[in-house]
RNA sequence: GGGCCUCUAGCUCAAUGGUAGAGCAGUUGACUCUUAAUCAAUUGGUUCAGGGUUCGAGUCCCUGGGGGCCCA
């Protein structure tokens, strides 16, 4: 291992200490209590001068003066002062703490409860342990670690440095488990499906590829849960969801990262109204339980998930905002001569529908920043959704949209074997044409709709992105542990 | 993929093309109620990498790499 100045000066305390006979890295740890049940019982415990043993890291300055000295130790739990005098303490103590131990390292200490004369509430330490000794120093005792890319590459020290980035996990963990509960309240089963797949499906994305070496197959990396979620609801479930990791092999940005967590689920003899009301409750659930109301405030805008939201059709939308009625500019000539007409600032694309979702990401989404339902989408926009029952053109689905950001994406299941056929052979065509992220042809899957599969509200919201807004981080990568970054040549 | 910005000590940051610096941390010493402890002294550099221009490059140019922001 190579050590900078830093890193040798702690490897040779850790000498000094082994010399002294002190085991730097202990295989266990004792304490009678967490530092948060310290806090917590804090005036009986000093009343009843109760010994007790408390654990944790030193941070922030060890402050030493001669024969007296202070430091804090934080065990994830909270943050306690130790007061350690050499006549308490004993010299040979006294002295590794001084000369032996620095902020980071991992002590256990044992005394009694006091006020110091400012009122702090400290531990007065008879006796100290020796936990685990850091070899890496702190960063800078003010300003911190404030580099974004070593935030993200050494998430381990971001989290011990900068406490509200642990809160922002630990408000992640909240919400989930709050989306876990509405879902298993309502009777959903919460399931695994496979991640490596033989046909990747359920998206309009590019997947990762790996390899089964006894198989000698090729296998994609899931890039939705939706078709082998709904091979469930033909099984007979009535209704099933999983939160897990999908991988997509697209761009790096502030709202996409190549893996992402995904909670789908699907409801049998269900439909897209459903759905919508389902997102409402969970939306309104998960903002509770990381912000306490049914608010959150994201950039200084306050976003409120209470009520019902407004269900706009994507075909007023867009009348709305650019003015073309897409339900008359139905073919890629006239939408391409309207766009022209009204001089729209628009990347052209090769397909009427991808020039449809073109128009709505620049000069819809962005403006949609309170919660809002986007309805009833065109057809070659969507192959897995039913169509509508009156306008065969548009399907019965919708997008939950806040802050500018898809949240969700949810519809009325096509359950019809001979559409979804279709579906799949027009997807066929347009790969064939240069569409890399169109729709893979499944015959289990259609084998699967083939033994009838109820009418089904189909629902997936992005975790990540939902995070993003409950907790008011500006990209994605706040809200994911290890975000991906490219390798860093040494 | 394109444009702009950025990379200097462990960390946070300086440095007209002219001796690479500060603060914090660290080290040594003083100090029994500190909490940005204080006081004195002090160590620490492949300036992202490789080329080029120049008497001289952290600085200018080129290529490459990492990161950020914006656009697509």
């Amino acid at each position: 291992m190579e050590l900078n100045d830093l890193q040798a000066q702690r490897a040779a305390k850790l000498e000094r200490l082994k010399s002294a006979g002190v085991e730097p890295y202990p295989t266990r740890a004792h304490r009678s209590h967490t530092l948060a049940e310290v806090m917590a019982h804090f005036d009986t415990l000093q009343a009843e001068q109760t010994e007790l043993t408390v654990t944790g890291r030193i941070v922030g300055a060890r402050r030493i003066m001669g024969k007296l000295a202070f430091a804090h130790i934080e065990d994830g739990t909270a943050t306690l002062q130790l007061w350690l005098s050499r006549a308490d303490l004993g010299d040979h103590w006294f002295e590794r703490f001084r000369d032996d131990l620095d902020t980071f390292d991992i002590v256990q200490a044992t005394g009694t409860l006091r006020r110091t004369k400012t009122g702090e509430a400290s531990l007065f330490v008879m006796s100290l342990t020796m936990l685990a000794k850091a070899l890496n120093p702190p960063p800078e005792k003010w300003a911190g670690l404030a580099d974004v890319e070593e935030r993200h590459r050494q998430r381990y020290l971001d989290l011990i440095v900068n406490a509200e980035v642990r809160d922002v996990f630990r408000a992640r963990a909240a919400a989930v488990t709050a989306m876990r509960r509405v879902l298993d309240e309502r009777g959903f089963l919460e399931v695994e499906t496979p991640v490596l797949q033989p046909l990747y499906g359920g998206a309009a994305a590019r997947p990762f590829k790996t390899f089964h070496n006894t198989l000698g197959q090729e296998l994609y990396l899931r890039i939705a849960t939706e078709l082998y979620l709904k091979r469930l609801i033909v099984g007979g479930f009535p209704g099933v969801y999983e939160i897990g990791k999908n991988f997509r092999n697209e761009g790096v940005d502030r709202s996409h990262n190549p893996e992402f967590t995904m909670m789908e689920c699907y409801q049998a003899y269900a439909d897209y109204h459903d759905m919508m009301d389902l997102v409402e409750a969970l939306m309104r659930a998960m903002a509770i339980a990381v912000t306490g109301s049914p608010q959150a405030t994201y950039q200084g805008q306050v976003i409120d998930f209470a009520g019902t939201w407004p269900r706009l059709s994507m075909t007023a939308a867009l009348v709305e905002q650019t003015g073309i009625d897409i339900s008359e500019a139905d073919d890629l000539a006239t939408l391409h001569q309207a766009i022209t007409a009204r001089t729209l600032k628009v990347e052209r694309k090769e397909t009427w529908a991808k020039q449809v979702d073109e128009l709505f990401s620049v000069y819809v989404q962005p403006l949609l920043i309170q919660p809002t339902f986007i309805i009833d989408y065109p057809v070659a926009l969507s192959p897995l959704a039913k169509r509508k029952p009156d306008e065969p053109a548009f399907t019965e689905r919708f997008e939950a949209f806040a802050v500018g950001m898809e949240l969700g994406n949810a519809f009325t299941e096509l359950n019809d074997p001979f559409d979804q056929e279709q579906r799949f052979l027009d997807q066929g065509r347009d790969f064939a044409a240069g569409d890399d992220e169109a729709h893979q042809m499944d015959r289990d899957y259609l084998n699967a709709l083939m033994y009838g599969m109820p009418p089904t509200g189909g629902l997936g919201m992005g975790i990540d992105r939902i995070l993003m807004v409950l907790t008011d981080r500006p990209t994605i990568r706040e809200v994911i542990l290890f975000p991906h970054m490219r390798r860093r040549e040494s």
